[in-house]
DNA sequence: ACAGCGAGACGAGACGTATCGTCTTGACGG
DNA sequence: CCGTCAAGACGATACGTCTCGTCTCGCTGT
């Protein structure tokens, strides 16, 4: 019933991985085909299904693949800088309309599928969060965080209306609006100032 | 080419509207048909066609039409505690798996497709937003929140990390979750406590 | 008479399955 | 060792299904 991977052909499953992305890149979402896929990677349809639940999965494990599994923030001691460079470049990649284009279209089909979903949250979106994260507990060890903001809350209060204004396109994305969420998790999670008034 | 919407079956148009959303609320938003909205309602495929862009187009101007032009909050003189009642109401519809699930495929129809996608934000989510800035304003003139803040930013920052965790099953949506959430955005926004200490 | 209407046929295109013969792999016996 | 063999993945492709959106009918109401 189920494949088993040790048969599996890797020269065929990186043709497929390759031409997905081929194709991503010329025809973009909407327009690519499991059968278009097959017939680039030279390939037979069957051996994608038996592999993959659909288009959606592939261009998922292709763009997995491509992604460093751990990411580092700049910690350079200033947590507002820092933060106000990770989001700029997140403002940055939705930018780019091309990048934008593809990103959506992956985003949708995770939103879609569940499996997808758990998948493209673990492989992608967690290491990315979980960066942060990391550079947040620095913070709070640095007595720039009070000791008891929800760090997992902050993330995502950072990285929540990015999101949001980018999938509702609920408004421009600029530096500028970066500037203002960062600034403004900055003055939740900032220690009580009666001392340094 | 264009119709004229003066000969246009008012008859016709509010019996496609309430099979669609029948039919919504029996077979979900992925079974759903054009064919079947219009076999439903007893009318002809292009008459949908001739009126709607899909079916999309449909269940959105069904759900707009439903929905209150203006909505208001509430208004206790406790901005808190306001706000958790509106994060926690969210939540609460987002719990309903079967209002979630509609709200789900609704929304990613409208991300996939920038024309719906604008409807939608104008006539479904803008009102929305549009309440909780009009009770921050009341907030801001009663000295509750810093004068200087982009107030809608702070919406964003109160539904952004809400939609975030909801659409990409990024955690669980409890009412924990959005009183922490308010109480980040209350501090962010709460002016300088040098003196309240 | 004209434009919207209900009804439904139609072509296009993508999906996912099934089937064919071929090729690779690993186990087993001489 | 090495030939045989079964299992199973492979490329290729036909197939039925589904949904879409268009097109073509008369019919109806104004």
């Amino acid at each position: 019933m189920t494949p088993q991977p040790t048969r599996r052909n890797e020269q065929s499953r990186r043709a497929i991985l390759a031409a997905a992305l081929e194709l991503l890149a010329e025809t973009g979402y909407p327009a690519l085909t499991v059968e278009a896929i097959a017939a680039r990677a030279g390939v037979g349809k069957q051996t994608i299904y038996r592999w993959w639940r659909g288009k959606g999965a592939v261009i998922l494990d292709a763009l997995a693949d491509d992604v460093p599994e751990v990411v580092a923030l700049p910690d350079t001691g200033d947590l507002r800088a820092d933060l106000r460079q990770v989001l700029r470049a997140t403002v940055a990649e939705f930018a780019d309309p091309r990048l934008s284009a593809t990103t959506r279209a992956i985003t949708i089909e995770t939103l879609a599928d569940e499996e997808l979903g758990a998948q493209a949250r673990d492989r992608l979106l967690r290491p990315q969060l979980n960066a942060v994260r990391v550079r947040l507990e620095a913070a709070r060890e640095a007595g720039q965080v009070r000791p008891d903001a929800a760090l997992d809350q902050v993330v995502e209060l950072l990285f929540g209306p990015l999101y949001h204004r980018w999938l509702l396109r609920n408004g421009p994305l600029t530096d500028d609006y970066a500037d203002g969420i960062v600034d403004l998790v900055v003055a939740a999670v900032t220690p009580s100032t009666s001392i340094r008034g």
